[in-house]
DNA sequence: TCGAAGAGTGAGTGATCAATCAGTCATGGT
DNA sequence: ACCATGACTGATTGATCACTCACTCTTCGA
């Protein structure tokens, strides 16, 4: 008659696949030093204390919350330039960005690109994985588009841009400084 | 005999503004959640608590630092504007590019632009400190550079690509990758 | 069937932080 | 000379956080 409760195990790499997942939204929220790995834990649907058997301390979490990021943008990219209907460079860049737009739609991981960013200040770890990461990004656009270095500088700054305009919520204020800011911007 | 400690006090509003100033060092390496009041007083000179004689909380003082950032780059802007030694947008925007990139050769006054930009995403009043921040440059900067929005969004869009150029040390990292980002920003 | 290895947790611990408070001392007007 | 106002601080508080530890329950190979 008791409350017979399925309680199925995963493998301790399996857990730290999800908290990889679900951590996502967690930091998404208040970045590395304001978010708590008690709302990790809750996030994954583990007790806080597992997340310490999982990771060896917050920092190196956050680093690997962080790397996990880099490599869905850089999924998402090769999905772009897989699906471009020409090789050349404009062209190429152009779906790539188009991909990444439809990517960080979910904004948790936009978010967790920007504190990132934040926390590279500060953390050595974290600006390693962040360096590491934009390097990797930058290398590939290039190779993949065969840009010159001005369109693969562009690529990137219109990225820059639209995290700037995803933070502070600009393509949801109105007046003619937010549509500046926004036009051609993060279409979806 | 005793050590004769000249203490000459300040008005609270003095205080207010040497706070202000100050408590850019301090937010600059680890943000709104990772500072923490005790350093702000400490960087000013006073005690913890004193800190909360001039500003009703923590969020408060952040956002009149983050607000005070904002002025010391629109009068960057500005000097920028002033300066120009030709009328024409294109002249007018790289002469304002060109301070601002003087102003944040400082490095403290970026990083507070970055972690406000990611407070922005969980505490409301700084978000709208950071939103009409903004608001106000891009009007600024169109209506002294007369710029059309294309070129006032490429403005901002490398503006934002400094930042995470900074963030992550890009300019001083080797590789190509780092050389495609830098290149032509961040000149001093 | 048993036992070792591994998954998972509740209950802490010491440190730290924002915010408070009661009080000391300086300053300037009268 | 006095005192009211305001500048400023030390000590404290309750909450919260990263991290630990002792422990239980599952799983699975022999």
């Amino acid at each position: 008659m008791k409350t017979e409760q399925r309680r199925t195990l995963s493998t301790a790499e399996e857990r730290r696949g999800t908290v990889l997942r679900t951590a996502i939204g967690a930091f998404a929220a208040r970045g590395y030093f304001g978010t708590t790995t008690a709302e990790v834990g809750k996030a994954a649907g583990i007790s806080q204390a597992y997340v310490f058997r999982l990771f060896p301390n917050k920092e190196s979490l956050f680093a690997a919350v962080v790397e996990h990021c880099f490599a869905r943008i850089r999924e998402s990219l090769e999905r772009g330039a897989a699906g471009a209907e020409s090789s050349s460079a404009e062209v190429v860049l152009a779906a790539m960005g188009d991909e990444y737009a439809r990517l960080i739609s979910d904004n948790d991981l936009l978010m967790v690109q920007i504190h990132a960013q934040a926390a590279a200040a500060s953390e050595v770890v974290i600006r390693d994985v962040v360096r590491t990461g934009y390097a990797r990004l930058v290398e590939y656009v290039r190779g993949a588009s065969g840009g010159t270095d001005a369109q693969v500088q562009e690529f990137f700054a219109r990225g820059a841009l639209c995290h700037l305009v995803s933070a502070i919520g600009a393509h949801e204020a109105d007046g003619p400084w937010a549509r500046t800011l926004t036009t051609g911007i993060r279409h979806h």
